[in-house]
DNA sequence: CTCAGTGTTCAGTG
DNA sequence: TCACTGAACACTGA
């Protein structure tokens, strides 16, 4: 499930319950392919005893600053979460790290489909992954002129353009295609194509999609009922917007891509008319 | 049984 | 070298 929004709300929940903590007790999953460049023990020995000084993200990517390094890198691939409870009969499954502060709150990060990884770094931001992202577009929205730069030279479709993290950290499938849902824009189109005016409306309604999304927890039955969202699962061919307006499927960047034809078909030189 | 999936990486291609 | 595409990864759930 993780997008920016998923991630912060992630982040959140870290920095409630560990900052300021001491990990008394660190539990790591017996998995070669979560735990990224240290084997599980390592990892379990190094963090144990730490105290929790910040909770840090950056697009999909979280860690955790400690007293001491190196730090824990999250990444939650699809699916991972965090889950918090009281007591160790209540690990969750598919569990990967436990954290066990020493007033016995305990935090897990899950992740069934182990495509999420786990790090240990001693900068996480001049380290990959986090130093390869793009601008975090919670924090760090470029103005309008950079996005544009940006987008300039890219001649694969403004869906792939938004899915790749170097450019913009933290954008996923489904809010790729309700940006340009909310900005009338052809998911197809070459980013390279847009105009000013296009870039300024996809960069207004990226800017209120992760707001919006983040004020609300990640919560997507608080999400406004006038997003796409809401309708775009299953590749249902019937499949309707609150306004009616039929949702097509085609695949883009490799990514199952709903779009609403009537909205989006446009071209930016013959617009198409509004009844 | 088959297939899609809120993600990333890497080999192959032009 | 760069940019892009599609398969692979691993596993669940419909």
């Amino acid at each position: 499930m993780p997008e920016l929004p998923e991630v912060e709300s992630r982040r959140r929940i870290a920095e409630r319950y560990l900052l300021g903590r001491t990990l008394a007790r660190v539990s790591a999953a017996d998995d070669r392919i979560v735990f990224h460049g240290v084997l599980p023990r390592t990892f379990a020995r190094v963090v144990s005893g730490t105290q929790v000084t910040g909770v840090s993200r950056k697009g999909k990517i979280l860690w955790l600053e400690l007293d001491r390094r190196p730090w824990p890198v999250f990444h939650f691939g699809m699916g991972g979460t965090f889950h918090v409870y009281e007591t160790a009969a209540r690990r969750p499954a598919y569990w990967k790290v436990e954290l066990v502060t020493s007033e016995g709150t305990r935090l897990a990060m899950t992740n069934p489909r182990r495509l999420g990884r786990v790090r240990l770094q001693e900068d996480p931001l001049r380290e990959p992954p986090v130093s390869l992202l793009g601008p975090d577009p919670l924090d760090a929205m470029p103005p309008l002129g950079a996005l544009a730069a940006l987008l300039s030279r890219r001649a694969a479709p403004i869906k792939a353009a938004l899915l790749d993290q170097g450019v913009l950290a933290g954008i996923g499938n489904w809010i790729a295609d309700e940006i340009l849902y909310q900005a009338r824009l052809d998911p197809g189109r070459p980013a390279r194509d847009l105009t000013r005016g296009e870039i300024r409306r996809l960069r207004a309604r990226l800017g209120a999609v992760i707001r919006k999304a983040v004020a609300v927890d990640a919560d997507s039955n608080r999400f406004p009922a006038s997003w796409l969202f809401h309708h775009r699962w299953g590749k249902n061919p019937e499949a309707r917007t609150a306004r009616g307006e039929r949702i097509a499927y085609r695949t883009i960047g490799g990514r199952t891509t709903a779009w609403v034809p009537e909205v989006q078909g446009g071209s930016p030189r013959t617009p198409r008319r509004r009844r």
